[in-house]
DNA sequence: CTCCTTGTTATACAAGTGTATAACAAGGAT
DNA sequence: ATCCTTGTTATACACTTGTATAACAAGGAG
């Protein structure tokens, strides 16, 4: 006897494989990620993934696309609960929101590790980290000269804040970390204190 | 026709694994980094790494904490290059080490990002892992707390430190990272500039 | 109602996985 | 020379992997 199952577009059901594929790397890692795992995890037969996608890499890359944009959502999420007249506290919260959920999460690092390892042998999705990480750049950057007083080098100092940003951000999600994420707050402050 | 082999000894056997090990997870990633893949590389039958290991978790395990010692010491033969009565320029050295061959490179960093992976779900692992940064913040105080005019609290210095490197270490190896190792040695010097 | 398109499943397949086990070979002890 | 220990290999096994393919079912068009 036959499953019964319900049709659904094929936009639903992308998405679908998309975040079942979120939710694979996070809990299994790039280890336990597997086309049947993927699709168990969406309540969907096997065959189905490869009917949507050229294959689990085109899968993966996708997902990568989303968990970027979900994240670079959150961030801006963040800023926006400043007022616009506050260019530093929002330079503040857009660095800060990296240390709090739902950024600073063991399962988000989880699926960040896998793409990170595809990133640097698949070139395709290497692009796409190259993109997400130019964007969230950009973006730091943006946030930095729009406060009084800009640094001699817009760029580096993104470059940096970026740098401190993501080593706090992932011994705090591997957990077991020697600080506590108001000790991260603190210390990002005491750089923008310095150097803007 | 059996294969001609030659009789080692176990601490040599246990090496040469090791050593392949660590060659397959920076050639293939995590991915692709299996027992048979490893033995290939050590040029030694697979049921050999089950004579040694208690299975390929065991052999990882060890060969962390090998990889581990290796970036160890060559971070402190770089401090070691430095005169003893220059403790600002040790840390220096200890710090911008992590820009330049060997460590800042791209198969340094597949290895690392297998073990970061498995220390998430792996205790053991994760012990190992805490072990090795816990024993680097350490390095990186002592060195800070040895130059004139050492900070309030050195505790949160080398945690901030630390991160700006990892972060600064993690671009560099990925590569096409959006600025040059000398920039990166550049900001490591003005973050020492600003708070020691 | 019937046909046809297509979303969906079930099954099969070849290749790869970690591990268990027995046969083999090397070298020292007797 | 012979035996015995043990390092080492070859092979087998059960399981998982990604993918291919044919059967099936749902829903709209005629």
């Amino acid at each position: 006897m036959r499953q019964a199952f319900t049709r659904k577009s094929a936009d639903t059901r992308r998405e679908a494989l998309v975040a079942a594929c979120a939710r694979c790397l996070a809990k299994h890692g790039a280890q336990g990620t597997s086309v049947r795992a993927i699709c168990l995890e969406a309540g969907v037969s096997p065959g189905l993934l490869r009917h949507y996608f050229e294959g689990i890499d085109a899968l993966i890359a996708e997902t990568y696309r989303s968990t970027g944009a979900r994240v670079a959502d959150a961030l801006h999420a963040a800023v926006e609960a400043v007022a616009a007249d506050n260019p530093r506290g929002r330079l503040l919260a857009f660095v800060t929101a990296s240390f709090r959920k739902p950024i600073a999460d063991s399962e988000l690092l989880a699926t960040w590790l896998a793409f990170w390892s595809l990133a640097r042998t698949h070139t395709a999705i290497g692009k796409i980290h190259d993109e997400i990480y130019a964007d969230n750049r950009h973006d730091m950057e943006r946030f930095i000269v729009a406060c009084p007083g800009t640094p001699a080098d817009p760029r580096l100092m993104a470059v940096a804040l970026t740098a401190l940003v993501d080593g706090l951000w992932l011994e705090l999600s591997l957990g077991n970390a020697p600080f506590s994420a108001d000790e991260a707050e603190t210390l990002a402050e005491k750089w923008l204190d310095s150097f803007i």
